[in-house]
DNA sequence: TATATAATTTAGTCATGCCTAAATTATTTA
DNA sequence: TAAATAATTTAGGCATGACTAAATTATATA
């Protein structure tokens, strides 16, 4: 009566991200594998070499678990793999997460200029649409944001190409007192954290000078445009910035 | 070393709708329980009574799976369901359906006017985001668009209380010759009619009259804004119609 | 070097949501 | 009314992606 194959169902029956046009040859891939690959990538950026457990503890899941995805993503050619020495994207997964982080920082920072979201809220949401969004609408949300080069935290948007721009900035907790820079990117995951850099003005791009750093690791006080507020060293390593000068005016 | 209920792993671990706070004691659901509540909801409307059939042909799934998704809607207390009787929304189970409606209509107009997404493919776009957007970014859209009532097919958004302000329309097969009328609303899910509409102007608004209609279930042509145009009896079922007027310059 | 500890992998389970095939129930038709 | 046909439900399977528990491998410490 159907008379057709049964594996067309089968396809059909798993939920997988829409087409989104990666060149027809490559394989759709289910969200769980998009985050996956995005937080190799991330982690490869961070701490170099990715473990299991690293991995694991990342997406908040268990090794056992992680363990079967990257058997998984191996068998697509899509990460290099060897028994206990972590996980390497090959360029093929290489793409694939440039691509991801492509839409979820275009997402956004369109929802932050297009429709107000405010700026600790934009993470969340951009990590549910990332995995659905259409080549057409990312293209026209680039169009409109007049083809942008960093998210609202600062971080870069791959170009359609998969090619990063990255801008040299260090930690703010590598200031000096008397050092004058300005912020150049923020952590994105904690919206609480981000609500309190915002109460400050501490946004991308803001100007700041570094006051004073209490001695034995304390907190550090800084100049942005004329007021002054304290920064607590936790709060401090989540901020980076770029432009250093050692200004005279002290 | 884990000491907690290994159950709230499993709720974790299955692909849920996030939170968009439907109220607290409400449980989250599946994008295939929303898709299916949405599925009733319409063919309650269209065709009364839904029987298992008629909900797998429409979801393009098998009977078998369609009784298996009832019985877990009834337990959800979503859907009502007596043997070989059809199913029945619920008052929540409509609630949810209105809801998802609603999202995927701002959806398709917002994509519509606000990225220029062309009206025949944001039906599709709008199927995939609908299940993901936030109650906050929905808010945000409706407000972009000053609180619109119709998608760009014409279909009625419900309101924020699933509130659903329909006008009156008939199918325009049922227009007479001479007669004047403006297009109400056009069936959305096929892209190729959609995109065949556009080309006559064809949208909701556009008024027009019957110059003819040919023998024996023939073509109707019609006058729009001086161009005459045939239109099929085929695509003609697709479109509905109001302010039905019998025009005197014939 | 031997043992303790930490990290990783294997093996087996479970929920979701699809499928097919077979059984059941309802509706037509002769 | 009985048999044929159509619709629906039950039963059993499979892929995905989590989980736990146990086994294995690597690394650190005495």
């Amino acid at each position: 009566m159907w008379g057709q194959d049964p594996h067309i169902y089968r396809e059909m029956a798993t939920q997988r991200v829409a087409d989104s046009s990666r060149g027809l040859e490559e394989a759709m891939l289910t969200h769980a594998a998009e985050d996956y690959l995005k937080s190799i990538y991330k982690l490869q950026e961070k701490v170099g070499k990715v473990s299991t457990g690293i991995l694991a503890e990342y997406l908040d899941v268990r090794p056992a678990s992680a363990t079967g995805m990257i058997k998984k993503l191996k068998t697509m050619k899509l990460v290099s793999h060897e028994r206990y020495q972590g996980v390497t994207l090959t360029d093929a997964g290489r793409a694939i997460a440039l691509e991801i982080i492509r839409h979820h920082r275009l997402l956004e920072l369109y929802l932050f200029k297009a429709l107000g979201v405010p700026w600790d809220g934009v993470h969340e949401e951009a990590e549910k649409l990332e995995h659905v969004i259409s080549e057409d609408v990312e293209a026209r949300m680039d169009e409109f944001l007049g083809y942008p080069t960093a998210d609202p935290h600062g971080a870069p948007i791959p170009d359609k190409n998969g090619v990063v721009t990255k801008t040299a900035h260090i930690p703010m907790t590598d200031l000096r007192e008397g050092q004058s820079c300005a912020v150049a990117e923020v952590s994105d995951t904690d919206s609480a954290l981000l609500r309190h850099l915002g109460s400050f003005n501490l946004y991308p791009g803001t100007a700041f000078r570094v006051v004073e750093i209490a001695p034995f690791e304390g907190p550090f006080t800084i100049d942005i445009a004329g007021q002054q507020v304290v920064i607590g060293r936790e709060v401090a390593k989540h901020v980076f910035v770029s432009d250093v000068q050692d200004s005279d005016n002290m």
